[in-house]
DNA sequence: GTGACTGTTGAATCGAAATTCAACAAGGTC
DNA sequence: GACCTTGTTGAATTTCGATTCAACAGTCAC
């Protein structure tokens, strides 16, 4: 048998479970017992902690979304410089590729939102949030002097919150030719425009691969 | 009895029929009976037509896509002036509410795309032709000598078509404070910006009433 | 009008997933 | 180390929607 747990521990695996079986099944159309699996477990214990699996699916949107927030907020927290704030805030808000979890998690959540108004509710909030993130970003660069806005900085938060939005949508679905580097220029060719800055800031060098069996 | 229909006709109904269902119950959490209700007809009636939902529910959505395209395209087709025909163009791209029909199926379809190949084909489609639609008019008014386009044609088009599609969900979800009108002029807060134009295009007049009992 | 074809119904059947629950096992408590 | 409480299983049951199909009703050709 399958190691008991502590209530909160279980509870935490299964907003994992849950996550990662939306993300494989959709988040309307996965099944009780698919959660179980991914889990590890049997419906019936999931049952157990989760009478009514809606309130497992919300608990794990609601993580995956404030995880999503949380590394972007993180991934800033030690840039002081506007200029590449800014630019890796804006590298931080596209998926990686198609498989991107968190972001594929995110698009479920659209999808349903016209039906749903709890996700609904869920998902405007996240905008909300990430709007005030770059309208920060943008007001303190004006206040160093090193962005001249062309508009009110919320007008410009909005829009580059939309456009991160849009090209997750159009990465994860494949796009042929429009990839998170692409998507990020095209973002960078706005945010140039409206803050006046040439926003140079070179890619970050991609970390080392850890440890591989004979790297020739 | 329902009155009998020739097969056009019937999959004719039933593709709008599967459309209502759909932008009610989702895509794919939509059952056969609530198609075969909306169409007024029993499951039986539905599956003599399409043996397997799921063709009809893909020849719904396709519908549903050449609908609001072929929309847009006839809303320009008869404007000359590149600045008009911008700012319409931007204007037809949005949900007029949160109930637009067109746009939640949309949504819909944007959030299955990452499971689902076929509907992410039909939506990569979809942005591209309007990608271009966008880019003939930019390149229209450059030669024209009215947009001094601030970037290259394709990348305006598309984080103009992104724009346009984020705020359809951000509509659809029923954002608080950012409605159809809001968007638009987040939307040519950009346009104005990378073209050089004021695009000073007075909104349409809103089409007087039809006749309704006793106004006042 | 008669006959053949076609669209539609409604009831019967099937199948898959949710739900229930008695039994049991793991840990803690005293 | 007997006793409780709590988490988990697995099998039985229920639920619900899809599927099948025989019967029937329009419609058309002649």
């Amino acid at each position: 048998m399958k190691t008991r747990k502590s209530r909160a521990q279980r509870r935490q695996d299964l907003i994992e479970a849950a996550r990662r079986a939306m993300i494989q099944h959709g988040t309307d159309t996965v099944l009780l017992n698919q959660v179980a699996e991914q889990a590890g477990l049997t419906s019936g214990a999931v049952l157990y902690h989760y009478p009514d699996l809606r309130d497992l699916l919300l608990e794990a949107h609601h993580a995956g979304m404030e995880r999503f927030y949380e590394l972007r907020v993180k991934r800033i927290a030690g840039i002081s410089d506007p200029v590449r704030k800014l630019v890796v805030t804006i590298r931080s808000g596209l998926p990686t590729d198609a498989e991107d979890a968190d972001v594929r998690l995110l698009c479920e959540l659209g999808g349903a939102a016209g039906r749903n108004r709890v996700y609904a509710a869920l998902l405007t909030t996240l905008y909300d949030r990430q709007v005030s993130m770059y309208q920060t970003i943008l007001e303190l660069g004006a206040a160093h002097g090193v962005f001249t806005l062309a508009v009110p900085s919320e007008a410009i938060a909005r829009n580059l919150v939309a456009l991160e939005d849009a090209y997750g949508y159009r990465i994860v679905a494949r796009h042929p030719t429009l990839h998170a580097a692409e998507a990020v220029e095209l973002i960078l060719s706005y945010a140039r425009l409206v803050t006046g800055n040439p926003l140079d800031v070179p890619e970050e060098p991609a970390k080392p691969p850890r440890a591989r069996k004979a790297t020739a």
